[in-house]
RNA sequence: GGGCGGUUAGCUCAGCUGGCUAGAGCAUCUCGUUUACACCGAGAGGGUCAGGAGUUCGAAUCUCUUACCGCCUACCA
């Protein structure tokens, strides 16, 4: 497949070089995870599985190359790398692009349509079509698919070495039943509990969420002074609130026990106006005294201070959103919907039912103001409100029965996981912590959604056909994976489904992190090998779901097995924008990681990734893509050079090197070489992969703009071989060095190299060993620093003089110690070659220091045209 | 309100446990066709290391403090 002739006559072409080294990986299947091997030889990588909703961007690429970096540098210490690749394709997100691609909705009591076909049409403006649940999941599954042929491909371009017989989906058969088996295991060890209670809910996609996919926006809201009257009593008090619609749900008053205004109102009841509810006025901590009136209303539900307050009291449950976000209809007068005037209340509030909240606070609004009621105007304020990360609509309480894994007793175990595992950068453990800490609910995982996985659950239903929840049916492990809605629970039969005394399915499927927080355990299933378990070596992942999916990874392998899912964390940083701001899609000028691997190869792009460190959030700054590829242009075309020393060369053919290795200067550079080696490897070790590149990228540098002047002239003499041998070594370690970056052009020299055919890739090769080069006798590194100085000197006084470089010099004077003097009469050749120095040019003067005192021309000088 | 990070050249960023004249790339300017490389080479200019105080022989680095930026978190009436 490759050459056997160094590319002489080549420039450097991104194209060629990379698709031939993908075809050549493949073919020998480079990347292939041995399972032979011992847990103490595997590095295990616990791969982040993409979310397959849409394109990937190049975030993705950025954090994903990092970690391919690590794995390629760990497949060259020896270890056989354990990199799976897993798709992120159950879930909310696919559901939403399947609707909008296919212009359907999923109506789980719709029968099974056989042939139906979801057709996706450009700009369809024809109403959304119902099917079927089944149906609904085909198609999820069509779109998924090819989708992720797509991702694929873009990986491999990227030149990830994921092992792709390890690939996995969250939707598949064996992600679901891994699911369902940690389900049924959490509920056999006591974890995991229905409740009937109020949970955050979305409104628009009609679902519970859970603590960890709410966040608080900053939104528009107006105050709204509202006069309560005292029972009994002519006093009133203003109570100022945000949320007036909540009014016909008011359980209660409260204000701070220390707060003088309205002590004397405590024990007494309040007349909610419009419902002439009689409402206890009771001291409560939670009210604050400087904030707003100092006193306030308690509903069912504003928010999760009302939820404790209601936990706490025990007051009655008056539920008024229903689950869409519509007033719901209830009767006054009827139990809990107390009232001192029901005719009133009811009267008031039928002109309320079937509106969403936010026409309710209306037409609120516009009763309280013909009440009298509202005191003055409303006052625009701006405060945090809870939305669900991808809904649109605040969040409500409501009531209803839902799954949990009780994590609230697990905070300190949790906090000490935590700890255990090391985290990189280090401060990405507070966050974590932090987040442990301030956990106040238990973990939601059911959801009124669709395409996801199931929960392997039935229900009893008594004989007076009431569902009883408090016993549910649990699958045997042995039916796995169930889909409840179709299979029957073990002793019935599906006659029964529905019946007095038969069974029904649960009809939620999981929270879509409660599956992905199994990755590592997924990913163990795939391999079917006992030798690996639990704790991986690193997970990889950005710092914005520590709360989640690192969380609940966490949680869910100490639940299960007591240990920690993963040795390490690293955690990446984000793209930004130019102006800082975090990339997001909806921004228009999208530039896909396929676009840019077009324009600037793999490599480069790599090399851009690779150059950030853990953590650091960075610009996106497609310069530094230009750095990557002259960087690639440069390791080609120094190859190139050297393949022509080494074919025209006496040593044609790798050789013990220590034999040849015999001048000065060739042992003082390798000392330099291996100093960064060194510095590279203690880096990659820690994973500092940055530091790593770093390292080697500026010695190379060095290479090319010092060493490789100072010796091409004696590489090309008669007695060469010690500077030939020195190239071939220092060419040696630049590849694999640079193999776990640039992947590509790496591989691509070192199958052309002229002294050693090898079948195999570079990137099953050894990473270069410091103890190497002590073999070799790398000698002090102060000869090579010396005449890379007196070098620099000559040159610039050539620049200063616009003089070409091959101008001759004719005098140097050198101030140097007799000790420093006699190091550099060892390099005194390479000096005189590489300055264009004429005989007996170079003069010393003792002195302390090394200085270049003086760097006389020849003025008269003047270069012959070049042949082309 | 609490926590965490950041502030170094015009831009993007390195600077490890305190130690040569604070670095790189890009950009700017000057010059140059050298046995690979014009996707090139040589050089120059450009910094009160956010401000202040302290510790120290010595601080970009350690301590305190102020300001600004960002992220996470918080019961949001």
């Amino acid at each position: 497949m490759y050459k056997d002739s160094p590319f002489l006559d080549d420039r450097y072409d991104a194209v060629t070089i990379e698709n031939r080294g993908k075809k050549f990986w493949e073919e020998k299947k480079v990347y292939q995870y041995d399972a032979t091997r011992s847990r103490q030889d595997t590095f295990m990588i616990d791969t982040p599985p993409p979310t397959v909703s849409g394109s990937l961007h190049i975030g993705h690429i950025f954090s994903y190359t990092q970690t391919d970096v690590i794995a390629r540098f760990q497949r060259m210490t020896g270890k056989t790398v354990f990199y799976p690749i897993g798709w992120d394709d159950n879930g909310l997100p696919t559901e939403r692009r399947v609707q909008n691609y296919f212009n359907i909705a999923c109506n789980p009591n719709l029968p099974y349509d056989p042939n139906f076909k979801p057709e996706h049409i450009e700009n369809d403006k024809s109403p959304r079509k119902e099917v079927s649940r089944k149906n609904f999941i085909e198609a999820c599954e069509i779109l998924t698919n090819s989708d992720e042929k797509i991702f694929e491909d873009v990986f491999k371009n990227a030149g990830h070495s994921y092992d792709w017989n390890l690939k996995y989906t969250t939707i598949g058969n064996d992600t679901i039943k891994l699911s369902q088996e940690s389900f049924i295991d959490l509920y056999e060890k006591g974890y995991i509990q229905s409740v009937e209670a109020p949970t955050m809910w979305d409104t628009t996609f009609q679902t519970a969420v859970a603590q960890a996919e709410v966040e608080d926006r900053e939104v528009e809201g107006f105050f709204h002074d509202l006069k309560f009257k005292v029972e009994g009593s002519d006093d009133t008090f203003i109570i100022s609130t945000t949320r007036p619609e909540l009014l016909p749900a008011c359980i209660g008053i409260v204000a701070h026990p220390d707060d003088e205004r309205y002590k004397h109102l405590f024990g007494k009841k309040a007349i909610v106006p419009l419902f002439d509810i009689a409402v206890d006025i009771v001291p409560s901590e939670h009210a604050e005294i400087d904030k707003g009136t100092g006193i306030m209303m308690v509903c069912t539900f504003g928010d999760s201070a009302d939820v404790a307050w209601w936990k706490k009291t025990g007051s009655p449950l008056k539920q008024i959103i229903d689950m869409d976000g519509r007033m719901m209809k209830v009767q006054y007068g009827t139990y809990p919907f107390d009232s001192l005037n029901p005719e009133k209340a009811n009267q008031n509030y039928s002109q309320l039912v079937g509106l969403t909240t936010k026409q309710a606070k209306a037409k609120i609004v516009e009763l309280l103001r013909a009440d009298g009621t509202l005191q003055g105007e409303p006052r625009r304020i701006v405060h945090p409100v809870k939305f669900y990360e991808k809904g649109n609509l605040p969040l409500e309480f409501v009531s209803s029965r839902q799954w949990f894994i009780h994590l609230l007793p697990e905070k300190e175990a949790m906090v000490k996981a935590g700890r255990e595992i090391g985290w990189k950068p280090a401060h990405m453990q507070h966050r974590f912590e932090e987040w442990a800490l301030g956990l106040n609910q238990d973990w939601c995982i059911s959801r009124q959604r669709f395409f996801g996985v199931p929960f392997p659950v039935w229900y009893p239903v008594n004989a007076d056909g009431k569902t009883d929840y408090d016993h549910p049916i649990l699958a045997d492990r042995k039916q796995l994976p169930v889909d409840p809605a179709v299979d029957v629970p073990n002793g019935y039969k599906e006659e029964q489904r529905g019946c007095a005394g038969g069974f029904v399915a649960d009809k939620d499927v999981m929270d879509t992190w409660a599956t992905s927080a199994l990755t590592p355990q997924i990913a163990l299933d795939k391999a079917k090998n006992p030798n690996l378990s639990l704790p991986f070596d690193v997970r990889p992942q950005a710092h914005d779901i520590i709360r989640t999916w690192a969380f609940y990874t966490v949680a869910k392998a100490l639940l299960h097995s007591k240990t920690i899912p993963w040795k390490e964390a690293l955690i990446s940083g984000f793209i930004l924008d130019p102006d800082r701001k975090k990339m997001s899609k909806s921004k228009g000028n999208v530039i896909t990681p396929q676009h840019l691997i077009d324009s600037y190869g793999a490599d480069s792009v790599r090399y851009w990734a690779a150059r950030a460190r853990l953590g650091v959030d960075t610009a996106f700054e497609e310069q530094i893509m230009s750095q990557g590829k002259k960087l690639v242009n440069k390791i080609f075309n120094a190859c190139k050079f050297v393949f022509n020393i080494v074919a025209n060369s006496s040593l044609k053919e790798e050789a013990n090197y220590a034999q040849y290795i015999q001048n000065p200067m060739d042992k003082s550079w390798l000392r330099k070489l291996s100093d960064s080696l060194e510095y590279a490897t203690k880096s990659f070790n820690q994973y500092d992969y940055a530091a790593a590149l770093d390292a080697i990228e500026s010695r190379f540098w060095d290479f090319c703009d010092n060493y490789l002047e100072i010796v091409k002239s004696r590489a090309y003499s008669e007695d060469n071989t010690s500077a030939v041998a020195s190239l071939m070594k220092t060419i040696d370690t630049f590849i694999l060095a640079f193999a776990p970056f640039v992947p590509f052009i790496a591989e691509e020299v070192y199958q052309t190299r002229t002294w050693k055919k090898g079948d195999e890739s570079v990137h099953n090769q050894n990473w270069p060993k410091v103890e190497d080069f002590e073999a070799l006798q790398a000698g002090d590194s102060s000869l090579y620093d010396t005449v890379s100085m007196i070098a620099s000197e000559i040159r610039k006084a050539k620049t200063a003089a616009n003089k070409t470089q091959r101008t001759p010099v004719v005098k140097v004077e050198i101030e140097a110690s007799e000790k420093l003097r006699s190091v550099l009469e060892m390099g005194k050749g390479d000096i005189e070659n590489v300055g264009r120095l004429t005989p007996d040019a170079l003069t010393f003067k003792e002195g302390k220091e090394l200085k270049v005192l003086d760097v006389q021309l020849d003025m008269d000088f003047v270069p012959e045209p070049k042949k082309k």
